[in-house]
DNA sequence: TCAATAGTTCAACGATTCATGAGTAGTTGA
DNA sequence: TCAACTACTCATGAATCGTTGAACTATTGA
């Protein structure tokens, strides 16, 4: 992934109605979602819902296909994950104590030796 | 991490310049860098890297500290590595496709069994 | 062909964000 | 105390984003 498309990606993301669609979408798998089961899931209008979703479209998280009346959205699962290690291993460049905090974050503690010691770095 | 705060972080990271201090500020972990010399390697006006070191900074991303005459800015990596966990695990249910892009990137194919034929989903 | 259904597009408005430059505040050393 | 240095805050104007409602397009079935 790209910085283009990945601050693209984080813009899209953003956003709280999107998030909660994409949160919506990424266990139906390819199957996905009408635009108005979208809706009535997410509860804002049609225009607004559209806007959120041609948003995330553009930003490459999510594909349409029409199925008859319907139009219907999956979640880019692997442009997802593709962002995320972009975030991981471009941008924090591998780093121990941000891939550790990823790994496990029960109880907020991270567990590598060398960062066992620090305060909130 | 909640919602409110990894929408905040993501909508802190959302920028070409803030983006470009995390990745400088992460591998300095603790040590950091100043506003100066992350000024100098980012090309921004003064005013404009301020605001931009206290949006991360409000988003929980980064810190602050003053050194002498200097201020010092940190990457908070584990609210990063939060972030990364929250998009990971809470919005995407820890899915297996995303997980696997998430991991492994080169040549951009997907490694898990169920979504070897899936297209990009 | 026509009505109903499912979604999208558009213009308009308000709110937010961004970039700039001027002015201000804290720290240091003479 | 004062000048120099480092960094922040504030006012401004421009650009972008988010929301709304009305109008539009595409598809289906009678």
């Amino acid at each position: 992934m790209e910085q283009t498309q990945a601050l693209s990606a984080l813009a899209a993301l953003a956003h709280e109605t999107r998030l909660q669609i994409v949160r919506l979408l990424v266990p139906c798998g390819q199957d996905g979602l009408s635009a108005g089961e979208i809706g009535a899931r997410v509860d804002c209008s049609a225009s607004r819902l559209s806007f959120h979703l041609s948003a995330l479209d553009q930003a490459g998280l999510i594909t349409a296909r029409r199925d008859g009346r319907r139009v219907i959205y999956a979640a880019k699962r692997r442009q997802i994950g593709g962002l995320i290690h972009y975030l991981l291993n471009d941008c924090c460049a591998g780093d121990q104590t941000v891939s550790a905090c990823c790994r496990d974050q029960t109880g907020g503690a991270c567990h590598t030796a060398s960062d066992a010691a620090l305060n909130d770095s």
